[in-house]
DNA sequence: AACTATTTATAAGA
DNA sequence: TTCTTATAAATAGTT
């Protein structure tokens, strides 16, 4: 597989592909019940995304399904290894429950960045800053500041799971 | 496009098509030099991830053309609403350069996270919980215990990304 | 943007 | 799971 060469081309041709690997994507998440997440950085910089359907459930599904675990384990009633082998594997659980809750909220975060870089990409503020009325700057000064607001609350959100993580390590 | 009804079916389309899905972003990568990112969730709640090349050359790509239109327009010499003008630019360009670094970082994390719970679950600790060896036990938690390490460093540089947005705020 | 010849993906069956 | 093949879909080149 080759590199196109020619810039016009090449453009024409990322615009088909890219248009067609949503496609796909789109297709394989209905079909088959999957969830997909693409992003995808065109020759020219700009950031596209795509995301079916939303995140949160996923993580919900996943954190549902460990905690069936821990509860099977606590009915554990035989011999003393059997117990102590069931208190490791919930306290595995619950960390494992714990990082991938982080890394659902992580993939959520970053989708959501990219998607507001996409939008503000892609309307008014497609043209060159330089092209930018006041009144324009000001709004993108706005959403700027909006979304710095996210990133904090992230981190909150991060702070507070990863403190929950090494209060259970030693339980 | 149907839902496909079939488990059976439904585990080999999923398969193919996840397969044609990486493929036709390989070849979107190669052939227009873009950058391409995917996290597919099977029906099963696998996570399959793909990434071309690596994320870490395109948020140093992107910084280097911000700081690029920053130096321009610290060349600006002419009358005062211009100069005022530029000094607002600048501004929003450090800001949004945070953002782009923020979420490169995010969805690098993110991705390391997938890329580390597949591997968990495709190698040895595919099986069940309750099939594994003690020793397996252990040094599923020295993973996990890695990993954890991974998001405070994470949060580090979050916090550090963030102090510095909010300071250079009000410059 | 639209067309079409060619290449490629894939569903069904082995 | 992999291979085959008939059919459907994607796309490169062209207008």
């Amino acid at each position: 597989m080759e590199k196109v060469q020619d810039t016009n081309t090449k453009q024409v041709t990322f615009s088909k592909r890219r248009l067609g690997l949503f496609k796909k994507a789109s297709e394989l998440a209905t079909l088959c019940n999957a969830e997909v997440g693409i992003v995808v950085f065109s020759p020219g910089n700009k950031p596209y995304s795509f995301g079916k359907p939303n995140f949160d459930l996923i993580a919900e599904r996943f954190k549902n399904e460990f905690e069936e675990e821990e509860e099977a384990d606590s009915c554990e009633t035989s011999g003393y290894s059997r117990g102590k082998r069931a208190r490791q594997e919930k306290k595995i659980c619950k960390r494992l429950n714990s990082i991938i809750e982080e890394a659902e909220a992580e993939k959520k975060h970053g989708e959501d960045l990219h998607k507001w870089l996409e939008s503000a990409q892609q309307d008014r503020f497609n043209k060159p800053i330089e092209e930018l009325t006041l009144e324009e700057l000001k709004e993108f000064e706005a959403k700027i500041q909006e979304t710095r607001c996210g990133i904090q609350s992230n981190i909150n959100h991060m702070q507070a799971s990863s403190s929950l993580m090494f209060l259970s390590k030693d339980n």
